[in-house]
DNA sequence: TGACCGTTGTGGACAGTGTACACATCGATG
DNA sequence: CATCGATGTGTACACTGTCCACAACGGTCA
């Protein structure tokens, strides 16, 4: 029926981006389907390649995992970054910091109902607090998820929101709730419910993160 | 090397419980190395049957995991009724209702440590709110994780510390904060963390969640 | 008692996967 | 222009999930 992603026969002996477009075949298998739909012989048919011409870049089925599960990251930060710019600051500092906050709750939350199949690639694969922030991770902007949620509890602790004795390791708290959510969300009890169900869940959520923090 | 599980060729034709015993191989395999371990043909290895045996009992392959899934929720079931035992009730109404709260989340955190790879497996699968609580989730106690922090709700409202107004759907916050925790400190950035600092955002956690219910 | 039939397990086969090894082809570098 | 490391190819293998036809059992009913 439809044509599959160009198989283009490439003129040249090189490929010129094969890492790239095994990533990027990678992602699109992701986004439908999570993290065991990516294949690593698949992903080199999309890229009109043959099979073993993966291992000049990745180890492994589960290098290219990593390197796609990472690419998810940068674009939950993406989403993120989206959601704090549709909720600019209005001048007040104490409300913009919580806005702030509750924007990368927001995206974050957004992000796995919208892509459930990214978000779930985007956690599939085991990571360390080290690994948290390299580049890859990063968004168009720069900036990881981690970073992103980061920067709004400092928000937090300049507006005084935030005591700074409680500002340590915080984002562990914080991202915990939002990731948890979105689990639940996406494939736990919370499936199935309609939006505006989960959007106040989201809310009540945030709400007690931002009581409890 | 070591002795695979009990070929014990069997001197039957039928097996008697091989559903039971797949599920059992499931389990085990899950243990160590999360959903993706489970394979079905090595499953029915273990119970010392042929593979296409394992088709009488499951659909698919995925049915099995489903299965072993339910089964994982079952012990972490298990272990939150553990934690609510070591912490039996003082006589203190109030302090009791959170500590019974406290316990859950506490048992959760530790099965996800304890067990990571069956923890993974409980939530592997697409589940819904309808099939929440249904027996094969229950524990040895006949309750499901989700009816035990319900539990722990109603004991909070009773004890007046929960306004009821706030009861409803109140589960999905904080298991949502529990999950979270619990998947970020097997393999998101909390990983490697050592006992004590993971200890540590265990209860400041559990605070967020008391405070901001 | 014995014929029957649904349930449970077996055997053989197939397509698809990840991956190893040897080989081919290229582009930069001397 | 010869050389060599990097990148892509071909062939092969073990293993997986699953399909199909067949075999062995055990309870049911004449």
């Amino acid at each position: 029926m439809s044509e599959q992603r160009e198989p283009a026969a490439r003129t040249t002996y090189r490929h010129g981006d094969l890492r790239g477009a095994l990533v990027e075949a990678g992602v699109e298998m992701a986004r439908e389907g999570g993290p065991r739909a990516i294949v690593l012989r698949e992903a080199t048919r999309r890229a009109g390649v043959s099979p073993n011409a993966a291992y000049r870049h990745f180890e492994d089925r589960l290098a290219l995992l990593h390197a796609v599960s990472d690419a998810c990251l940068g674009f939950t930060a993406d989403r993120i970054e989206q959601e704090l710019t549709a909720h600019p600051p209005t001048g007040d500092p104490v409300a913009d910091a919580r806005m702030q906050l509750r924007a990368v709750g927001l995206g974050y939350i957004a992000f796995a109902r919208e892509e459930p199949g990214l978000f779930r690639t985007a956690f599939s694969v085991p990571d360390d607090l080290r690994r948290a922030n390299v580049p890859e991770k990063a968004g168009r902007g720069g900036r990881t998820p981690f970073e992103l949620v980061g920067a709004a509890l400092d928000s937090l602790v300049d507006a005084g929101v935030l005591p700074a004795a409680r500002r340590e390791n915080a984002e562990f708290l914080a991202w915990a709730a939002v990731h948890g959510l979105g689990m639940l969300v996406i494939d736990g009890p919370l499936r199935g419910l309609d939006d505006r169900m989960i959007d106040h869940s989201t809310a009540r959520l945030l709400d007690m993160v931002e009581r409890g923090l």
